[in-house]
RNA sequence: GUGAGUGUAGCUCAGUGGUAGAGCUCCGGAUUGUGGAUCCGGCUGUCGCGGGUUCGAUCCCCGUCACUCACCCCA
């Protein structure tokens, strides 16, 4: 019997779930601040709600679900689980139009699955949290997404992040202007995404092998990376305006709209403090099919792949409605995060291990009952107490705690009964004092609290 | 969906054509009112599964499944 999660699933442990709660209840709270409300939706969708939503590769990957009863045998699916949290918001909103607000800011966590093959820090199960705008085409939704991304990593410890930009409607400008038919974009798009993993020459050879032409391909490479520019060492306002600047001429008329919107998300978010990380990049693309205007996609040094991304999408939510409704969002991947965290030791020491702030342990059988009351009274008073199930041997009762870093014991044994004093044991200190009964929590919380400070 | 690699104790891994070992973990004891140390003792295996070659297969061959890595694509 293999007893593992099914592929590309995990199951979380005490520890793993606690960093997870951490992170999530970061970005739950960064979210709250910028007005986004909580939601939630099902796992599961009826299938037409998410196919042809993605794009060809995305459908491939949705994970369908068997009719059931009869139809079983058919092999048909008429149900799927999500793909994503963005493409469910957008039903909702279609749903409910009426009863949501003019601009619906909602915040959503939750699992969604992918049915493609399980990798390095990819699976089939993982969760997306995202933020979404709905109801307005003003430039200031992107620049509060942006603001609340940067907020996020920011309070998480991140320094060397980067919120890189671009447009829809500018690409597809820039491959006009590079030449390249509109029936070869995808292509080239494919391509040119991969410029920081595999560099300008591999971008070449991928470009060749796409059948885009040779001297095509070299205008296109001398658009998107222009030899000389490193982004990196380039001051963030500085590098915006070049490049804005670069890509207005390139465009030659085209795409106007789309500069427009760049240049004011550029200026709207300059004066905040996520505007030292936002990065103009021109060959950024997105695979997603459903965006129309900005894009985002957030990157640190020394991880291939992003840790999310977003955009906007005015014309998803009237695939659903029959009329266009505009939006953006953005997605945080929080295993993504939590893999960079976890590599860097970005996890405060507050999260670790400690299940309880004391352990009561079992003096003998006849005094279970009072370990209990005494349980009890630690608790009323905010503790976390863990009581010893059996009345073992002391020494097992104590390396028990130590194995689980409980930092208190307490003990009531014959002397203490006598004397209605509780003895407490602190584990980092192995310091030992006896206190009345009614003192006993209070000189705890002194003992956890240098436990946790010190 | 494509390609490659790996499957031996709870975990990490040795090993050999003659039906298996180490370290760690775990359990017990030295220590029946006190912990991570030390010492002593102990438990566990359809050697992934099915078939083939062989007198004999954990080892060689074929198939299969699982996992890992890379590609595609993505968070």
């Amino acid at each position: 019997m293999n007893t593992g999660p099914a592929r590309g699933m995990r199951d979380f442990l005490p520890e793993d779930l606690r960093r997870r709660q951490y992170v999530m209840a970061v970005i739950a709270e960064v979210y709250q601040q910028y007005g986004f409300e909580p939601l939630e939706t099902p796992a599961v969708e009826n299938i037409e709600t998410l196919l042809g939503k993605y794009g060809d590769e995305g459908d491939r990957l949705i994970f369908r679900i068997l009719k059931r009863g009869e139809a079983a045998e058919t092999g048909q699916a008429d149900l799927a689980l999500r793909y994503d949290l963005t493409v469910p918001l957008a039903r909702v909103v279609a749903e409910y139009r009426a009863r949501l607000p003019k601009f619906f800011k909602r915040y959503q966590m939750q699992p969604v699955w992918r049915a493609d093959r399980p990798q390095k820090g990819r699976f089939r199960e993982f969760y997306q949290c995202d933020v979404d705008a709905i109801g307005s085409t003003s430039m200031v939704v992107e620049a509060e997404l942006l603001g609340a991304a940067g907020d996020v990593l920011q309070r998480l410890g991140f320094s060397g992040y980067m919120l890189r930009l671009n447009h829809r409607q500018v690409l597809s400008g820039l491959l006009d202007a590079g030449g390249v038919p509109v029936g070869q974009h995808g292509d080239a798009l494919i391509a040119l995404d991969k410029l920081d993993k595999i560099g300008r020459d591999g971008v070449a050879r991928e470009l060749a092998d796409r059948g885009i032409s040779a001297d095509g391909a070299a205008r296109l490479l001398e658009t998107f990376a222009p030899s000389g520019a490193d982004a990196a060492s380039t001051e963030a306002a500085a590098w915006n305006a070049q490049t804005l600047a670069r890509v207005t001429t390139l465009l030659d008329g085209r795409a106007a709209e789309g500069v427009a919107q760049l240049t004011s998300i550029l200026s709207l978010v300059a004066a905040a403090p996520v505007g030292a990380h936002v990065r103009l990049d021109p060959s950024l693309a997105r695979g997603l099919s459903y965006y129309t205007g900005a894009i985002f996609e957030i990157s640190v040094p020394d991880l291939a792949g992003s840790l999310g991304g977003g955009g906007r999408y005015d014309g998803l939510i009237g695939m659903f409605l029959g009329e266009a409704v505009p939006a953006a969002g953005i997605s945080l991947g929080l295993e993504r995060i939590l893999v960079v965290m976890a590599e860097r030791g970005m996890f405060p020491a507050h999260i670790g291990a400690d299940a309880a702030d004391v352990m009561v342990t079992i003096w003998n059988a006849d005094g279970i009952a009072d370990a209990l009351a005494l349980a009890a009274e630690l608790r009323a008073s905010g503790l976390r107490v863990e009581v010893y199930p059996e009345p073992d041997k002391l020494g097992k009762q104590f390396r028990y705690a130590a194995s689980r870093s409980i930092p208190c014991v307490t003990v009531v044994g014959d002397d203490e009964r006598t004397q209605g004093w509780v003895s407490v044991k602190h584990l980092p200190t192995a310091s030992q004092q006896g206190h009345p009964r009614a003192e006993v929590a209070q000189a705890i919380r002194t003992l956890t609290a240098r436990t946790h400070h010190g």
